[in-house]
DNA sequence: GATGAATGAGATTTCATTCAT
DNA sequence: CATGAATGAAATCTCATTCAT
């Protein structure tokens, strides 16, 4: 296989880590550590700490696209209210299923780092999957209003629920994940097809 | 006239410093340059960082509250979607006018101190009130389902585009703020009341 | 009566505090919260810490010179040996009922301050009067060999048990102190005295 | 050739510091100007502060041990008085000639650091060497009284001088070491023993 | 006789990172 | 591929002390 194994645990860690205490309070040290190498080795596969991160970014973007990616292939035939409902469901099992991805793609915000760029990412080419979705219904008429507007919307409606069980998934009673989701996503779906 | 003016001075340049870079971004002394002081003498107003931090915790969580019941209060006479959308749209609102609070209380979860306790706060209070408008609503007959799942959606939706519109206020072209969360909460009621 | 309430409160608080912890570990704020007023205040009393410590020593050599007068004074009339014992004792007496001024005189070095002298102290006062003992022994034959030797092998008989009974008084399992002290002086004057 | 110069450098120049100005007065930073290094290289070799201390502790305990019981173990068939006044001697020489090791552990109290235990530690050993000689004394009848009380006066005996000749060092007149040491324990020994 | 506001200096400690091996 | 030794910068925080009132 490719890529050393001592590679894929910095990143394996890193992420647990960053994920549970935050980027800020994990220490190159408290990785290698984790890892059970010297500091000094960290930088042997990375440049340095951000690289770690913009790694992770990238892998977390990849993961996103190939989620959203399959949920439409796999539905391809089905009918359009299914089709979009999959595709939004898959957005929220990426979150639940890639806590750690999620938090640093959705939740944080690393634009501050120069190195970090949104729109050429698979991030984007996923919310264009979903775009696109939404164009589809339009021109069957089965979805009315500003494009714009509705993605946004059916970003926030999914990127709610996502985020809050993930940031509180300690601290909160939380009801059935699963139907609560199905519930979310079927009562705005209700609201916005014909 | 009395109540040190320091003080304030030092709440509102923390926030902003810590909605801007991020809590464990910002030291000690730059929050003392920001103010004009030394950093000795923040310890004269707080007994150390965190304690700023639960300073602005306890206070975004009485403004939220505040938005939530004067939202209530106001339209109390009123028809029952309307009064849960205004409920909604000051929840978004308190988010979008008050950032840093919003930031602080609902996107990062500092529940790892140990003095950070939810279940007292004016937060969970916020919470109360919307949730008993829910069963008003269901006692109308006009929301179906369980209580539980509805209330958690419901702020999984409001949360979404709230968090969304700061965490990348800069980093994306939204559409027109008001229109959007209209449209979000309008086609999810749409959804959920008869 | 003379001198302020407080100064009092401040040397008494101050001798508890540097006994328990060090003179190094207090600070002037733990001084003025265990006295109850505020650090600014400590200094229309003292000029400086050091100050603080330098009343509390002069205090010290005051009562320390006052208990071997003491005992010299009321044993006049009696028998060599006893009077010398009955000194020696109010040596050990006076440490064990001044842990405080004790440690700070003998145990503890505050010579590298350059305001602390010691030769025209009332410490020395004190040593002169034994010294002047050994001395009257000396002449009427009851102890022979060279006075400087006697006088600093007599000091090192009597601080060493009142030192180790001040420092190690939690720390270690003593016999009756009284008992001990007896047996100690009695046992050293045996050997001294013919 | 193994094991880090530079660590043992720390220990040299700390002790010494320690010695000289009190443990308290001495900074991280004082040590690695001394050492030549800089103040964060000290952590890579203790952990803090007080880790330099309690290896300091540890050393100066294990020394002190070899002191004793190569006086016990040279002097084991001599006459018992010989033998106890070699072993008393031995103790004061331990601490004229590790007066850094020997202000750590028996003129300062370091017990309210946590890490300092003094129950299992060769310091506790090299008393119970000297109890064991005063037990073999009583057995021989040459010593008579409680076992207690004697070990604890014979050890204020040898640590009032030794301490005396630590910590006044440089602030009285003393008489030939040596004379006055043999003096001491003679005079003593005279009264104790038959 | 007392205090609140403030500060410069310095404490311990941790950080990301580099270099020689 | 890996490490031990080392560092400059910066973090949080406490100190003794002063000044205006």
């Amino acid at each position: 296989m490719k890529g050393s194994n001592t590679k894929d645990q910095i990143i394996a860690e890193a992420s647990k880590l960053f994920l549970d205490e935050g980027y800020e309070m994990i220490s190159m040290r408290k990785i290698a550590t984790k890892v059970g190498c010297s500091p000094t080795n960290l930088y042997r596969h990375f440049q340095n700490k951000e690289d770690i991160l913009l790694v992770l970014l990238e892998r977390g973007y990849s993961v996103f696209l190939s989620y959203i990616q399959q949920a439409i292939d796999q539905n391809k035939e089905l009918e359009f209210r299914i089709k979009l409902k999959q595709a939004l469901k898959s957005y929220v099992n990426f979150g639940l299923e890639n806590k750690e991805y999620y938090q640093l793609m959705f939740i944080r915000n690393f634009e501050h780092f120069d190195r970090v760029v949104i729109g050429e990412s698979d991030r984007m080419k996923g919310f264009n999957l979903l775009a696109n979705l939404i164009q589809e219904g339009m021109e069957k008429g089965l979805v009315k209003g500003d494009i714009e507007v509705i993605s946004q919307s059916l970003w926030g409606l999914i990127h709610g629920i996502t985020s809050l069980l993930i940031t509180f998934k300690n601290s909160f009673h939380w009801t059935n994940e699963q139907s609560l989701i199905d519930f979310h996503v079927d009562t705005y779906l209700k609201g916005l097809l014909k």
